[in-house]
DNA sequence: ATCCCTGCAAAGGGTTTGCAGACGC
DNA sequence: GCGTCTGCAAACCCTTTGCAGGGAT
């Protein structure tokens, strides 16, 4: 079931990244392919480094600058965004299939949550029209500390432990 | 008049400096001063270089290293914020008598310009309770591109150098 | 006088680049 | 076969760190 539902996704994904290589006369190699599976079968935010390791671990060799080529490759066809959550390092995701949301990350152990409001639409429009400009993206971040209940277990953290296991 | 106002603030940010230094006993160094100095004399974003620069074209020198510390000085009591608005390098801002506000970023030429919509207050809360965090800040960054008139000029940038003036 | 802070330069960490060889087209 | 993508490693850039000397207390 939940098999099925990702293999879709993997073929669309790769339909859509071919018809985009075609599009811009870009090789279709099979190191880039392999990329783009390895991105849509884990869970939806990761880094570049553990992206580099997972594929490694699989033995399936790319080099560093071939990850971080196709990267960018993946984020001009809108099949992975960026995001810095905290100073340095970049975070990706995957973004097909997803709709529209924002984030917030714990600060007590980083992780982080997604969520949608309507409002930050109204805000850019908003926003957008009195500075007289047209805004094309936007980031939202939220930055907290979990309300833990009475025995010190943090409600948040558990809702995300399972959301990794999916 | 701005020149009193002016050195009004840079007074005022050097008492509130000096009261966490004692707290915290930290010494009291002239470098220290020369950066929240230097910081509160220009305009309100700013990197690290450019401040670097600035002071070193003043000739007084101080090592990045300095500087580096002295900014975390300033950004535990809350006299400057940190953002990350493109990618690598951090931008601060002054943070003193500026009331809380957000950021647009112009895709064409960089410039950032800050507005304020109370609606965000209303997510951040809304968001917090709904997943469980208390939201301790944000950030939020719209990217976009300038509306331009018949004659291709852009009515921001226009409006962002009359602020870089002033 | 103490010992924290500064300056310097080197190291660190994520990302980019240059070049030679490989391979999609 | 041509031209560009990959792999490798070095370069890059911003930031942090280690150490020795100097200045605030």
């Amino acid at each position: 079931m939940k098999e099925d539902k990702l293999s879709e996704t993997k073929m669309e994904v790769r339909k859509i990244f071919t018809a985009y290589l075609e599009k811009k006369k870009q090789r279709k190699t099979p190191e880039r392919y392999a990329i783009l599976d390895e991105i849509y079968t884990h869970k939806k935010h990761f880094d570049v480094d553990t992206l580099f390791i997972q594929m490694k671990n699989r033995n399936y060799h790319v080099s560093r600058a071939t990850v971080y080529n196709t990267l960018d490759l993946l984020l001009d066809c809108n099949l992975v965004k960026r995001h810095q959550f905290g100073q340095n390092i970049a975070m990706y995701e995957q973004s097909f299939g997803f709709r529209q949301h924002d984030h917030l990350i714990c600060l007590s152990c980083n992780k982080v949550l997604e969520f949608c409001d309507p409002r930050i639409q109204q805000i850019n429009s908003t926003m957008g029209g009195l500075l007289g400009f047209n805004v094309s993206h936007h980031s939202l971040h939220l930055y907290g500390n979990p309300i833990v209940d009475e025995n010190n277990i943090c409600k948040s953290c558990n809702l995300e432990v399972i959301h990794k296991d999916e």
